[in-house]
DNA sequence: CCCTAATAGTTGCATAGCTAATTAGTTTTT
DNA sequence: AAAAACTAATTAGCTATGCAACTATTAGGG
């Protein structure tokens, strides 16, 4: 009965999309938040807690918990900055950079087979009107 | 870096849309599942949980949860099937029928917005598009 | 009729997300 | 240079979600 509604069908599809993802990331014992986390710290190190938030258009509380997910299974560290003590920089620690391409890999592999079965055409327009969609309501 | 990625810009927007209809409904005290649950339960009474599940996409164990919270609330019963046994019938609460309309009406106010903000032609693109990528991967 | 299958719902356990409040460090003001 | 204001990160407490395992009930096959 909610056909029609934007927020219905895009949380509706954000749960199918994550269990498409949970099973891509699973051989590295990561979840999908977990990797792209992972992933933005691996190609933006060094980075601040604040700048990944931002990046990955979350809250800061979350990417703090993330961030201990990441740290508890040795994939990242975290060093007080030291022009600002507040500020933590996060390094990823060499265990994830022996991953960075596989997981790269891994995620180019799921998009490649979405688009093969949306089209290529289709799922890039929606991609883009998601992202005008976001940007209209800020 | 993820401007390409369908899940990412799925889940981030699903985020965003989650804050305007959380303040849609806090009015009723209710949150955007609860507020969505109970509409179907208002508008398909009395139904099993198995059909609540399926018309919002959702898992049983989700279903069972968001409907102890709106029973908490006193604006749902659930009444074992005579039929069968293992069923649960969910009927709205007289608190729930007098909620109705308004909570109808804020729905579609919101939806009224949104596509005032993003032109109606246009949402109702993404909302098919959406339903066509999630029909798609079943 | 009983024993096995299947089915509806629940419970246990875990993740991800949020807001509000707290802590600790830095800047600004006076 | 002390007090106030601001800022980065964390913690507390909550909801929503899922999978896997369990309970209770019904249906089916000897």
């Amino acid at each position: 009965m909610f056909e029609q509604c934007l927020y219905f069908n895009t949380t509706s599809l954000a749960r199918q999309l994550e269990r498409e993802w949970t099973s891509a990331f699973k051989p590295f014992g990561l979840t999908p938040s977990q990797a792209f986390m992972l992933r933005v710290v691996l190609d933006k190190t060094p980075l601040l807690q604040s700048e990944l938030a931002a990046e990955m258009n979350i809250s800061r509380p979350t990417a703090t918990r993330g961030l201990d997910g990441l740290e508890r299974l040795g994939l990242i560290k975290r060093v007080t900055s030291e022009k600002d003590g507040r500020e933590q920089e996060i390094h990823p620690a060499k265990k994830a950079l022996e991953m960075k391409d596989a997981i790269n890999a891994a995620s180019g592999a799921v998009t490649k087979r979405l688009k093969k079965v949306l089209g290529t055409n289709h799922f890039e327009e929606v991609v883009g009107q998601l992202r005008g969609i976001s940007s209209a309501l800020k």
